[in-house]
Formats: C-alpha cells, structure tokens, sequence
DNA sequence: ACCCGCGACTGGTCCGACCAGTAACACCTA
DNA sequence: TAGGTGTTACTGGTCGGACCAGTCGCGGGT
C-alpha cells in the first residue's frame, strides 16, 4: 500500500476514533505533512481523498474541518457512490424522469387494465384529495396519487423499482411540485394530466392510461428544463439533515 | 468554486454522460494535465477525490480506470428484504420481465439515438460474439450484448436499474438461455431478434430499435410461460440458500 | 474608541525532478 | 525456432520549493 494510501489510513482513523471531534479543526497540511514526515502533496492527496468521502471539509484561509456528521442512521445506500455522483449533476435529474416516463407510462397502463375494486376505490380517494388540496402546499398528494396507481399495476417489481427512484428524485430535487406549480399555466395543465391519467384508469383504457401517463412526466421534465434555461434555479434538496429526506431514507 | 473542484466535476459528468465507459482506461494523469491545461498535482488531487468516492481505481504502472459504477448498490439490492420475498414466487419472474420490457425497449431507443461511434463498435463486438458463440453454452455473450447496448444510452439511471434487474433475473432464474435453446426454433427466433435489435440500433433507427427489443424481451417471457404450462419445469437457480438466504434474514 | 493595514497564518496552484511499476518489442541465446 | 532477457517508453507515486490567495488578529494611526 502506497504512502498516500497509508496517510488517509491514519487520518481517517483519527478521525473515526474520536480523536477528533465532528466539527474539530485538523492540523494544518504543513504541519501533518511535518509531523508525518511526507510531502506536503502526499497530505493534499490524502485530504482529497477523505474529501471525496465527505469526511472532511476544508476552507481556504481557514483549514480543514471534520465534517459535522457521520450519520450512523444513514443507511449505506445513501452514500453509495451512485448517490453521491448524482447529487448535483443536472443531468442525472433528466435521466431519473427519462426513466420513471416509461415506468410510470407502464403503471397506468397495467393498473387500467388490472385494478380491482379496492384499487379503484383508492385511486378515487387519493385523486380526490389531490384535486382538493392546494397543491402548492406540499407534494404528499400527487405522491399518494401516483402511488396508488403503481400499487394497482399489481407488479410488485415495478413497485420497488419506481420506489428506489422516487427516493433518489428526492436526493436531487424538491419534488417538481415546488418548482412547477407558482405558474399558473403550468398547474393548470398538471391537473388536466391527472385527470386524464385517472379517466383512463377507470374507463380501462390501457393505452390511454399509458399514453397520459409518459405525457405527464414527460410534461414536467420539459417544464423543468425550461425553467432551468430561464434561469430559474431549480430548487435542490440540502442534502446535510433534511428533514423530508431523511424520512424517507429512514424508513426503507 | 476552485480550480480543482472543477477539474473533478468535468471529469466526474465526462463518466456521466458516458464519454468514459465503466471499466475503461482514463487519460494519462499527463495527459489531462496538458489537455486541461492545469499542473498534474491538480489532476492528482482531482484524482483522488474520486477514488474517494469509489468512482475511479488506480493501478501503479497501468493507469486510472472507471470503476464499476454500480457495485455497492447491487450488492445492498442482493441482500435487500425484497429478495426474500421474491426468490420462489414464480409470478415474480414475469413481472421482473415486464418492467425490463419497457426499460429495455428504452435502452434500444436510446442507443440508437446516442450511440457513439465507441459505443458502435463495442456494441459491434459483443454482437459477433454473441453470434458466433454456442448460446447453449451460456449466458455471458449474451448479456454482455444487452449490456452494451444499455451504456450506450448514456443514461445511467438506466444502467443501475436494469443491472438491478438483471441481478434480481439471475437469483430468480437461470438465464433464459439455458431453458429456450434446446428449442430449435426458439433458438431461431431469438438469433434472429437480436439481430433486429442489432441492426435498428447501427442504422440509428430508435423506434425500430425500441420495438425489436420489447419484442425480444417479451417473446422470452411468453416462452417461458408456455414452457412452463407444458409442465417442463422452468430451471430455476438453486440458491445457495444457506449463505444468501441467511444473510438477507439475519441483516435485519 | 474606532478603523485600517500589515503580517503571519491558512489552503490553492504550479513546476520540475526523480522513483517505481508495467508492458511491448527487439534482441540474443539455447 | 522457441524462449528468455534487456531496453525503452510509457504509467502512476513522491518530493521540495516556490508563489498566489483567502483569513484573522494585532498594533498603530486617527
């Protein structure tokens, strides 16, 4: 094992064996490099490296600092490196609503064709508070609405899949509902989708349900992008304890 | 935002949007240096922080390579709950089949609309491969083709999931393969679908693309069904039920 | 008493040199 | 001819020292 390798060894170590603490200043790269009797480059590479963990944090001037938590709760799910590439690449947004198009355009398809009473007397309820609800409040509605529908494609697969993407929309951004629904238009529109997607379901009518589906996420993709390109930034999740998240990440 | 942070980023969304593949041979540390127009200490530190993250691995001597973007993930997709439910349940495997036949249908689609000129020609060879290879053998030819094509459509979302699936396939069943090749025609039939997928996807022809390959997915789903009504047992893996099945049980 | 600027920290970037694995190839030997 | 063997031209790994750029506190000037 190399001497760098050897160095974030030890720092990490340091570190995790308390003996120091989150939020503690690290010693300077001068003096660890000093005191390790390496190249100050070798420190620098080593301090990148646990960078790149999250387990430091450095500020120009300042030094360098143990970054505030290593959440035990945190499921290691969170941190795989997947996560962490997503998390601020932009594009990742479009690629996880390139997919969840063709998914949720599935869901409908299958829950109009499948749904049973039960599922039709929950698709109902949840649409009707969707349609109740302002929708500028929060995005539980739209959530419990398009769960049902998924629920209902009786494809326990195709749950879990569209589940672990919701989680990872929720790592990138606030849900679209946040971003979208100020314009007015936009709103309206959205509202049209659903009813759409929720006429097709209960007349059972597959391909309508589908066809209604993929233009409804593929609606709010557009809208994003345009947003994004009018400047407008699209509001993204802190990832540091957010509540919502953290929820959500808990409970799997 | 420093020099640095934006030499890792750069690098981070060149592996993204796919312009470097999982596995494959990263520039030179010189040669990024040269091209970036930055000192190679920068590009080290840059470097480094990725391999922090798990996204890249370094060899003394070799070069810097892209690490497999997905492994942490798979192996926590293995040991989830999920997984206990699933293995046994015969209607499992069919709904695995039906969601892959949209993601599938859209790794085609995608592929033909972006493959590269790099993408072409390993898509190229994993074709002849699969073509000159016995597919009674086994499996791998097979999926490296399919795994091809998935990378080309520099969606990584897409990537994860399906491997995912793909994951799931091989703890549920043994690849289709080994169960519709003994049948002469079906043999036939599925050479001759990949050859469509093939072909739509070089002649940039993305709907074409897209259905060839919902069709191929779901032409094994209804031959697995049919050969399992015909009561010839569908092979299914014997998990090495005490280690895997052990583990899921007992993690929690 | 307040403000300003100097100086001594901190990390950020660069350079050029050298060490240390690796792989391909030409060459020489058995 | 087959097989080792050396050269060579890469690759990453380490070093030291130079300079730039933020940050903060202390002392001197108003």
């Amino acid at each position: 094992m190399g001497i760098q390798q050897e160095i974030s060894y030890r720092l990490e170590r340091l570190i995790l064996d308390g003996g120091l603490a989150p939020g503690q200043k690290m010693p300077s790269e001068r003096q660890l490099a000093g005191r390790l009797s390496v190249s100050r480059a070798i420190v620098r590479e080593a301090l990148h490296e646990l960078h790149g963990r999250g387990v430091i944090e450095t500020h120009h001037g300042k030094g360098s600092f143990v970054a505030s938590i290593v959440p035990a709760t945190e499921d290691l799910e969170d941190r795989s490196p997947l996560m962490h590439l997503f998390a601020g690449h932009p594009r990742t947004l479009y690629d996880l609503l390139e997919v969840r198009e063709q998914l949720e355009g599935q869901a409908a398809m299958l829950a109009a064709q499948r749904a049973t009473s039960i599922d039709r007397h929950r698709i109902t309820k949840a649409f009707r508070v969707l349609e109740s609800t302002d929708p500028l409040s929060n995005a539980k509605p739209d959530h419990g609405f398009h769960q049902a529908i998924v629920e209902a494609s009786h494809n326990p697969i195709l749950v879990h899949v569209l589940n672990g993407l919701k989680n990872m929309m929720l790592l990138t951004v606030q849900a679209s509902v946040a971003n979208l629904n100020p314009r007015e238009e936009m709103r309206h529109t959205i509202v049209k989708q659903h009813k759409q997607i929720y006429q097709a379901i209960m007349a059972a009518r597959p391909a309508a349900a589908r066809k209604a589906a993929i233009a409804h996420v593929r609606f709010v993709g557009d809208s994003l992008r345009s947003l994004e390109s009018q400047g407008a930034k699209v509001i993204r999740v802190a990832l540091p304890a957010d509540a919502s998240v953290s929820n959500v990440t808990s409970h799997r």
